[in-house]
DNA sequence: ACTATAATTTAGACAAGTCTAAAAATAGGA
DNA sequence: TCCTATTTTTAGACTTGTCTAAATTATAGT
């Protein structure tokens, strides 16, 4: 069983492997942790010690397989959690990150599987990211970013780079959701922004937005 | 807002309260707490501080009017879960206790409104306790011991006062469960068992069982 | 009222997780 | 290669909540 400061160390390891491939920086983990370097060193040598992450002086920080594999437990109940506040008791996607924050580390095998029974299973929290299912598993997306796609092709809504609260109410401001259709329907070079097609509307949308939104195509 | 640990301490001297009218002592306290009197003090003094208790040393603690609202709402926040977890995840009443210890610690005015309002709001949890509306108001139970009734007298299962996974296991194994009718058909003097009826069977009950179980007459 | 015992508090210490300030190691440019 | 700026680590301190051991206060029996 892993301290509450340790869970959320592996997670934010976790999203970091992702642009630090050769091992996350201390500074970046203290920008991420919002804590100073010298905590995040204090806390490393405790997860190393425990074998949680592979670490040698100066050199960064990677999990360990059984590190990746408490991530990957947290991250699927933070999703879990957070698709139940959506779905059953009604919240908006903006309000759940920081409930789920705490929820996620309530110490309890059973309860998120039968909160998993409960919820159908689901496959993607509310903002398109995947659920990882009891064994760890989840579907690596197939997606890009709305600024990558092309003039005339469509696409589906299936995640978000950036899920501030200040983003998240954009897009519902707009009418944008996941699971809706988005066409582009023209692109502007000078400035990067679009006209979209969402739901028989046109949007124009700037170079900022179309980089943070996930896009299916297939 | 309060840390775990104080919410916690609350928690424990509402309960102990009903049994210590003129204050609770330190050492109920670290009983209750399964901890030292040292620490209960150095607790209280924190508590004293923050304005949640009245106390003088060597005269035990009482909740102030802050420090009642605040264990009440702790508590209902676990009644809540509880319920949650037995109608909503199929947990058995006997195995939601120690999930709901940790759930009842989450902060979000809005996640336990929203969790009341999707349960239909409930009157009372699994082992028929009552849980406190957002105001803090609650029923009094209008119940007696099981050993208080008379023979031939019959009630309803209303509550348990002992709820250790052993005691509710052996409720749950003779078939007595919460809204279920009991009648008492015989009482014995000289070890306190009593025979009764509950659904057209017959059971023979020890005084120790009939000193937690909860019935509501009339 | 006095004393033995029980209850309570104080004093000092510890672990977890954080901080500041200073020292050490690394990396990049000349 | 060497020097400087940046990154990282170390050292020592603080807070929260806990502990043990010792001191103090209350209580009950005579």
């Amino acid at each position: 069983m892993f301290s509450l400061s340790e869970e959320n160390y592996l997670k934010a390891i976790f999203h970091l492997e992702r642009s630090y491939k050769t091992g996350v920086s201390t500074n970046a983990l203290a920008e991420e942790m919002e804590t100073k370097a010298s905590s995040v060193t204090d806390m490393i040598k405790k997860l190393s010690g425990k074998k949680l992450v592979n670490y040698r002086k100066y050199q960064g920080v990677r999990l360990s397989e059984l590190g990746r594999e408490t991530a990957i437990e947290v991250i699927r109940k933070h999703r879990l959690w957070e698709y139940f506040l959506v779905e059953k008791l009604g919240f908006q996607w903006d309000e759940v990150h920081d409930i789920a924050e705490q929820l996620e580390h309530i110490k309890s095998e059973k309860l998120i599987s039968q909160l998993d029974k409960f919820l159908g299973f689901p496959k993607r929290d509310p903002h398109g990211d995947p659920i990882p299912d009891a064994q760890g598993k989840f579907v690596v997306a197939n997606k890009i970013l709305l600024s990558e796609l092309e003039k005339e092709k469509m696409g589906i809504c299936v995640g978000v780079k950036d899920s501030s609260v200040d983003f998240l109410r954009f897009l519902d401001k707009n009418n944008i959701a996941l699971g809706k259709e988005i066409k582009v329907l023209e692109k502007e070079t000078f400035d990067g922004s679009m006209l979209v097609l969402i739901e028989n509307n046109e949007l124009r949308i700037s170079q900022i937005v179309s980089n943070n939104l996930y896009i299916k195509t297939n």
